[in-house]
DNA sequence: CTTATTTCAGAGTATTTAGTCTTAATTGGT
DNA sequence: ACCAATTAAGACTAAATACTCTGAAATAAG
């Protein structure tokens, strides 16, 4: 049912967000995180801890712990998260889900579809977390973790 | 993984498709049809049977029995289809996953994802499988089911 | 050194989607 | 009437995804 990425994905999505809003460096619990964002304890730890073995979020054990951004905010794209989580089968698949489908071979709707997932990946690559974050404070934005 | 659509609902289109191409009410079975399309014979009968309900087939029990188009081919949008097997979800639902996303709380992506959605849809609404089904008759075109 | 807090790791459960199998019902042809 | 071919129906299995639980390891603070 979800409708181009996983859960999961959209999860890390939300998680990653909240934590480029936050002052560079700040541990963040998972504890906050799942109580502002409303996502599943034990899953969120799930999707944190692959999050950190993909070098997306440093992690440190201990009170005082929890994860940060594992590198600058505006170096993170939805494509990176989207591509880490889900990966891309999304950039040369077809629709109809034929598989012999391409450019020699195209199903009825090739070309149409290749556009749209054109600007898919244009959206995903030309937004960085950091960016969104920032949107996402404007007075205007009610965040979804509040 | 399946990227926008389900692969039961893939499966769908690919046998609307193919009994597009038949003449006007000759019934085809679903040996027939998995033979031709390549799809797990039981399975596809459970979706033809799904289908039939929802009135875009008829069947026919018996020798010389097996399924028709339910209504005629120009008449039925790959909307239709995807609307019976896999519902619309995906026209009101936000990409990052936000429950509370609309035109007032937008998230990051919300209006760029907007259009993409038009998009998608404009393609849905306007392909009719009578059209697919001529355009996919071409020489150059080798059918999925050859 | 002890303790409280936190992530880490791996096993376990639940739900959904995909696919299978078996038996019954229908029907055309002989 | 009979037989063979076909769909109908429902129970079943398999795999993927979503989510939970428990115990261990790290670490900051007293």
């Amino acid at each position: 049912m979800g409708l181009i990425f996983s859960r999961q994905c959209e999860y890390a999505l939300q998680a990653l967000l909240y934590l480029a809003l936050k002052p560079n460096g700040q541990m963040t619990s998972i504890k906050e995180l799942t109580k502002r964002l409303n996502i599943p304890y034990h899953f969120l730890a799930k999707i944190l801890q692959d999050l950190a073995h993909k070098e997306l979020l440093h992690s440190l054990k201990g009170p005082t712990g929890g994860f940060s951004l594992g590198m600058p905010a505006q170096d993170i794209t939805l494509f990176h998260v989207v591509e880490a989580v889900d990966g891309i089968g999304f950039t040369n698949s077809c629709v109809l889900g034929f598989k012999e489908c391409s450019e020699r071979n195209p199903c009825a709707v090739h070309e149409k579809w290749g556009s749209i997932r054109e600007s898919v990946y244009d959206m995903l690559v030309s937004k960085n977390i950091a960016q969104m974050a920032r949107e996402m404070k404007k007075p205007e934005y009610k965040p979804p973790f509040e």
